[in-house]
RNA sequence: GGGCAAGUGGUGGAAUUGGCAUACACGAGAGACUUAAAAUCUCUUGGCCGUAAGGCUGUGAGGGUUCAACUCCCUCCUUGCCCACCA
């Protein structure tokens, strides 16, 4: 036979593949499975990420694809955002034919990586056919008050006159220009995801196939936490101030509180106090910083004194209010009560400041009354209650619960909890995205486009420089519009949608991407979702999961689908790393994917990607490793001219112990153990030769990691068709047990003998083998056994 | 600071979940084939002692549980990832 020619091996192949539609899935009464990698951005050229993502999901793909499974497998563009933008600045094109010739180019490559898409249900996020939908969902939301609109903080540059993401910010100024970066109030558009904040977390139960780390990531998010506010009041009016606290049994050591820069209340307590100027500049000086400035973690924590006091409502002491910029106004109600001895935080602010400090908690272990002037760090570990009137003695944990409901029921307080996930912000200042259907009119207020006259089309022409803020603004025929409502002119939305909105319900339009009376036909959802398996990398754990978790159950909720969680099995891969530093361009690390395929194939380039690493793992790039595949593959392609008539029978027992392990491993993702066996066999196939029903077999399993080649082995020897069709190969569990099996024997821990027994032999018969075994008996000696332990077939162990 | 992973030969990584540590591969070494090289095939390959048989030792460090620990428990170290003035 000729030798391995893997370019017209894989071009071929290719071409039959698309020519048969060999991957088209339709809707059946067969059992399902969904098999989805995320989509790219079309950046052009895929690099050894995706390479690696799409690898891991076409394997199983195909495997469930031979085991008889009606298998979606779908391929799409993320397509809008800002690197179009940027490009377009650079190479004066057009975002849109840049994105169209990235999407080509894109496709192009991985077709070359023969992967099992159905093509025909490819989506792109910047088709209207697809952004119609967007708008659609967006009206939907707006419709149950779940998009609103909020002035907000955004980074804005002065110079630029535009905002910047966090990410843009560097050192407090522009990516830009340098520019020092404000905080400036802008109108956006928000989505009360909020609403849903109960059901993302309590939903995360029913996510027992997702990795632990991402429930972990996603509950961190959410951040739920249970305490209580308190009320403090003021000394001068009697007005509250409400403070939101997790360690309720610490209120007897609150010597004073704080309240964030931009607390509303702020400047009715400075006002007309001797303080005010100071106070106001204090306040001012920070709302200059940047949020990332502030939130920098190793900048100093500044406050000041307001000069009003407030009384704490457990002991009526009156303590100081101060404000400080380590307060968020974001979080709890934008003050808290300030503990130095059990709080880091407040010990090092009141060292600063010379603020009073009470111990309030003891721990355990210590016997004398600790004092605040013994302490060099706040105690923030667990103790008894001291300084605490009625609850001293308490164990801590005790005392919180108590003093809680006491407080409750005093009603000085109030059992709350808070949430750390905030609403989603979506606007977006730029062009390249789904433009947001809304109307501004002077009579009816803010009206939603009406459905009919869906999609908002993004003009084709748009005065953009990446300055100036947003580009749709300046497009006379965009902005100039009537209101829907009472036909009045009117002004057009010009922001654009952030694009994880796009990416938070793509899988669901693949279930019926062609459909045009909605995002998804609902009985083709009902059969293909939910997702069985979705791969993709760990840098999506939170906001890509978390938004599309909040689309679907959108989505129940108006009845469009029945199940609360879109994605049932969760794989997140591990990165690309070359000589133990991610592939990156400014490290100038890559390795191109497609130099790879045209030196070795794309064959050699997915099955070294699997058998590098597991799929979770971090996977380092070894050229040396790319040889490696290669020559197994030319070894499994020399077995061909050498098959026997029949073959004997330790092979086929190799066989049928490899279908067993390779046929697990598949389904758990251990594909690099399942290339493993693959190899031990080719190994007993050298050794004794292999017949055709063996070598059909093994070509069979390894047909999902490397496919063109196995089609090209499976028509070479004689079988009509593709290989897809030939169903996973089954082993006979008799062929699994031996008549023998060697067991090691261990006297005192330490293997002396290797015996063969009879298998499943009983304690009797082995204790009477060993007995005649010389090594054993000489390491025995006369010494009497005190345990003799068979674990059956694996080892048997002798205490003497 | 909080959370989650991980640490095994020269290298990537295995280990049926408490049962022979290092499967499989890379690299290295030796041999066969060859005029030669490449390719291919076969063998060796954790460390120490030993001519050998064999022995001792060995999974980041230290302790513990057990007949038996890479695996479980405690303490510590290191690396990676995510979150973070979160009250």
């Amino acid at each position: 036979m000729a030798e391995y020619n893997f370019k017209e091996i894989e071009e071929k192949w290719q071409k039959y593949w698309h020519k048969n539609k060999s991957f088209k899935a339709e809707v059946s009464s067969r059992p399902k499975f969904y098999c989805l990698e995320m989509f790219p951005y079309p950046s052009g050229k895929i690099h050894m990420g995706h390479v690696r993502n799409y690898s891991i999901g076409d394997v199983y793909s195909r495997y469930k694809l031979a085991q008889g499974f009606n298998v979606l497998h779908p391929m799409g563009f993320d397509a809008f955002g800002q690197p179009a933008e940027n490009a377009a600045i650079k190479n004066k094109t057009k975002p849109g034919a840049w994105t169209h010739k990235c999407i080509e180019e894109m496709e192009t490559e991985l077709k070359k990586m023969g992967l099992s898409y159905d093509w025909d249900r490819e989506v792109s996020t910047c088709d209207p056919d697809y952004y119609r939908w967007n708008q659609w969902i967006f009206i939907k939301m707006f419709e149950k008050g779940l998009a609103y609109k909020k002035a907000s903080g955004v980074n804005w540059c002065p110079s630029c006159a535009t905002t910047l993401a966090n990410e843009e910010v560097i050192d407090g100024g522009c990516w830009r220009c340098h520019t020092k970066v404000e905080q400036k109030d802008l109108d956006q558009w928000y989505l009360k995801i909020t609403g849903y904040k109960e059901r993302l977390l309590e939903d995360l139960n029913q996510l027992k196939l997702w990795p632990e780390r991402v429930i972990a990531m996603q509950t961190n998010w959410i951040g739920k936490s249970s305490g209580c506010e308190i009320y403090f009041r003021r000394k001068d009016n009697n007005g509250v101030i409400p403070v939101f606290t997790t360690r309720a049994d610490t209120i007897f050591g609150a010597t004073y509180i704080v309240l964030a820069p931009e607390h509303p209340t702020v400047l009715e307590l400075i006002k007309g106090q001797p303080q005010e100027k100071e106070v106001l500049k204090f306040i001012d000086k920070v709302s200059q910083e940047s949020k990332v400035v502030r939130s920098s973690s190793d900048v100093k924590k500044e406050g000041i004194f307001t000069g009003s006091y407030a009384i704490n409502p457990v002991n009526n002491e009156v303590i100081p209010i101060w404000v400080a910029d380590y307060v968020l106004m974001e979080y709890g109600t934008g003050v808290i009560m300030a503990v130095p001895t059990h709080d880091q935080r407040d010990f090092l602010f009141a060292k600063e400041h010379g603020l009073a400090m009470r111990v309030v908690i003891q721990p355990f272990t210590q016997q004398c009354e600790l004092c605040a002037e013994d302490l060099s760090e706040a105690y923030e570990g667990d103790g008894r209650q001291i300084n605490s009137a009625q609850f001293n003695g308490l164990p801590n944990l005790e005392g919180k619960a108590a003093i809680a409901e006491w407080m409750e029921k005093t009603r000085i307080g109030k059992i709350q909890t808070h949430w750390r996930l905030r609403d989603w912000l979506i606007s977006r200042q730029r062009y390249w995205g789904t433009p947001i259907p809304m109307i501004y009119c002077d009579k009816c207020g803010v009206v939603s486009v009406a459905y009919e006259d869906l999609p908002v089309e993004l003009p084709k022409d748009a005065p953009f420089t990446g300055e100036g803020g947003s580009p749709l603004g300046k497009v006379k025929e965009f902005v100039d519009c009537f209101c829907p409502k009472c036909k009045a002119k009117a002004r057009r939305e010009t922001d654009t949608m952030a694009t994880f909105f796009d990416s938070s319900w793509y899988f669901l339009r693949y279930c019926s991407p062609e459909f045009t009376n909605g995002p998804f036909e609902v009985k083709d959802a009902k059969y293909w979702m939910p997702v069985d398996q979705y791969i993709g990398g760990i840098e999506h754990a939170i906001l890509h999961l978390l938004y599309s978790r909040f689309f679907t159950k959108f989505f129940k909720d108006l009845g469009m689908i029945d199940f609360d969680e879109p994605f049932t099995k969760l794989l997140t891969q591990g990165m690309v790393l070359k000589d133990g530093e991610v592939m990156s361009k400014s490290r100038g690390n890559i390795v191109d994917p497609d130099s790879m395929i045209q030196r070795y194939g794309a064959d050699t380039l997915r099955l070294f990607m699997l058998f590098a690493a597991p799929p979770e793992t971090e996977l380092e790039w070894d050229d040396r490793g790319m040889d490696g595949a290669f020559k197994f593959l030319n070894r499994v392609w020399r077995i061909q001219d050498n098959l026997k008539d029949k073959a004997d029978e330790p092979v086929v027992r190799s066989l049928h112990k490899a279908i067993k392990k390779i046929s697990e491993d598949m389904e758990a993702f251990k594909f690099n153990t399942a290339i493993a066996s693959m190899m031990e066999l080719v190994n007993a196939i050298y050794q004794s030769g292999a017949d055709k029903e063996v070598y059909s077999k093994l070509i069979i399993m390894l047909s999902p990691i490397a496919p063109h080649f196995c089609e090209e082995l499976w028509q070479n020897l004689g079988n009509q068709g593709s290989i897809i069709k030939a169903g996973w190969p089954k082993f006979d569990q008799k062929l699994l047990v031996e008549d023998t099996v060697e067991m090691p024997v261990q006297i005192n821990g330490k293997v002396r003998s290797k015996i063969s027994f009879p298998t499943n032999a009983s304690v009797e018969i082995i204790q009477a083998i060993v007995a005649k075994d010389e090594k054993v008996q000489q390491w025995i000696q006369a010494k009497p056994i005190k345990k003799f332990i068979v674990v059956p077939n694996k080892i048997v162990t002798i205490v003497v």
